[in-house]
DNA sequence: CTGTTAGCGCCTTCAC
DNA sequence: GTGAAGGCGCTAACAG
């Protein structure tokens, strides 16, 4: 830190001039204050004449009606809760966008509840939501609030709608939107079986994790739909970040009967352990193929370009805040919404 | 859905329309209104009685205080907006963690305003903050609300506490939050040159943000510092993406006099480019050196791992969610921090 | 230390 | 189609 120079800390309280009121558009306009919010709210239920004045008067003064004063009153917020596990992470910040843009259009805003692995802050948010802050939230966490511990007394009074994202709640009856994990890692691991890979290892995400639950399945079944025996010891586990993929890399370098193939339940663990795998001197594809999960960004820049599933992450965003708004607005929404995935084939996956 | 049907004489709570006001807690404490909102807000002007009795009845009734009640008369909202050009950027990701979590610590909620690149956000979230739904804003976009096109009207109006965190944005008054990019960068600059480069290329990032403007300088100075000479040739134009680092590789594989060594302004640049050097036969960095700038998470699995320049990030969103506060409780704030930068030396930068 | 009172700015009946 | 008036829930000002 270096030069701390002081600036007159009046910031809070300065001179500010009142913001303009309704009642300043009312008596410029020559209405009632009645008139001037129906002008704003349902204009077709004034005449021409009085919105034409009120649309010159707001001009003239730049009112901008007080959001506080009008959730006091009409007990909406416009205002949306995003609860996800971990902002740091692309693939949710991609998820994000989708959701933004569409609450924007909707004239919702987006409030970010970033867990960053703390339970107490889930508390946090579960305070801030029954406090009335926002019209309704979306959860990427995989649970209800209060679900995990010590909120219920807090949860029973969150009222307001809520849809699930990414990671489904079971038993949870609201909109829930996600990819079909278990038939995507299904696909995948028949992808790997049908290039003649018999002996294929699995990179878990964390054991807890419903995501990692589906696809994990889902390797089970593809396995099992290509006429291969799963053996646990292939399972190598994981929690999807960079670092994991890095262990996992050191575990296959380290065995004697080594996979032919490894599909990693992340990109970030699959890049992980192609680092790993190429400094012990293995060469990918040629030794041993990868697959991974998710198709970021660096997917296709990875060495060699990762062989991945592709999900609409923005789709993924855009279609929770569509079931979100349609609720806040009192429409029926969907109750199950499976965007479709794509196996993507790339350079890091051959033929035995 | 409430229960509304049940003829539970007794009234019991868990019929619930209403949220619990103040007066309930009054009521059921036996003191005034204004004693709980005292027992509340400053403890040790209520005596302990009263304030064990307003904390006994909160406890019993569950009262969480209405904020849009709070704000519509004490004009503080407690909420703060982050403006951001990119949210689906891992860099900005890292950076709001620590502006979370400071905001949090001090009771403030953050919102935030990703831009995307569309200036009718940027409008947008001016008028969401001249509307009075933030107390104040951490801009990260390198401008004060409405600099850019079409904004002076509203964001005359603003007139909260503002803190510009990265970019700097020169001549607002304001507390600016940065690392030093312009001697990083020359330090990079000499770094490679003093391990024997003397043809140094230089990927910049967009030429109208200050960023670049800074970094391009350090580059300068750098070679300035170490004898070498500027050539124009030798700068090739970026956007900091992965793909502006593959359109750079290109660039540099199709050369004749290929530099021996390449600075790129952000580590997806350098990533990119490293890929297309590597498809097209060019072995970094035994025939040409990278360097990074960022030191991104996927830095040190790159192959080969990436000598870059690291930016303490969650520090920077900490000081600069710290600076802001001051200002909102009417401390005085530091007018202009600059955090240290490091240089991180890995495997992408050899000696000539 | 405590209570009473008066709005913060808006929307929404209700009356005309 | 329009206006008057009350109140959403809270806190600041003012008495006591």
């Amino acid at each position: 830190m270096d030069d701390i120079g002081h600036k007159d800390g009046s910031g809070s309280e300065a001179i500010s001039v009142r913001a303009t009121r309704i009642q300043d558009v009312a008596k410029l306009a020559d209405v009632s204050t009645a008139t001037v919010s129906r002008a704003l709210a349902t204009p077709e239920r004034v005449s021409p004449e009085a919105r034409a004045r009120v649309l010159e008067a707001i001009a003239k003064t730049g009112y901008v009606p007080n959001p506080a004063a009008r959730t006091l009153r009409s007990q909406k917020t416009y205002m949306v809760l995003v609860v996800l596990p971990d902002l740091a992470n692309t693939f949710f910040s991609k998820i994000l966008r989708g959701i933004e843009e569409t609450l924007f259009e909707a004239g919702y805003g987006m409030i970010i509840g970033d867990l960053d692995g703390s339970p107490e802050k889930e508390a946090h948010f579960a305070a801030f939501t029954a406090a009335g802050r926002v019209d309704g939230a979306i959860l990427l966490n995989g649970h209800l609030f209060g679900q995990s511990r010590g909120g219920e007394g807090i949860s029973a009074r969150i009222t307001i709608p809520l849809v699930a994202l990414c990671e489904s709640i079971p038993g949870a009856d609201i909109p829930q939107i996600e990819i079909d994990n278990r038939a995507a890692a299904s696909r995948m691991t028949q992808h790997l079986a049908s290039l003649g890979h018999r002996s294929i290892a699995y990179v878990s995400g964390p054991a807890s994790n419903i995501l990692e639950r589906e696809r994990f399945q889902g390797f089970k079944d593809g396995l099992a739909a290509s006429g291969l025996p799963f053996e646990p010891v292939q399972v190598i586990p994981g929690d999807y970040t960079i670092e994991a993929g890095v262990r996992a890399g050191r575990d296959i370098v380290a065995r004697r009967d080594r996979p032919t193939a490894v599909f990693c339940t992340s990109d970030e663990m699959a890049i992980g352990l192609m680092r790993t795998l190429f400094s012990a001197g293995l060469r990918v594809p040629d030794d041993i193929s990868v697959a991974g999960f998710d198709d970021i960004d660096f997917a296709v820049v990875a060495e060699p370009s990762l062989t991945t599933i592709r999900q609409p992450r923005r789709e993924l965003g855009q279609a929770a805040a569509s079931a979100l708004i349609d609720l806040l607005q009192g429409r029926p929404s969907p109750k199950r919404i499976r965007l479709e995935t794509e196996l993507v084939i790339r350079d890091s996956v051959a033929p035995l």
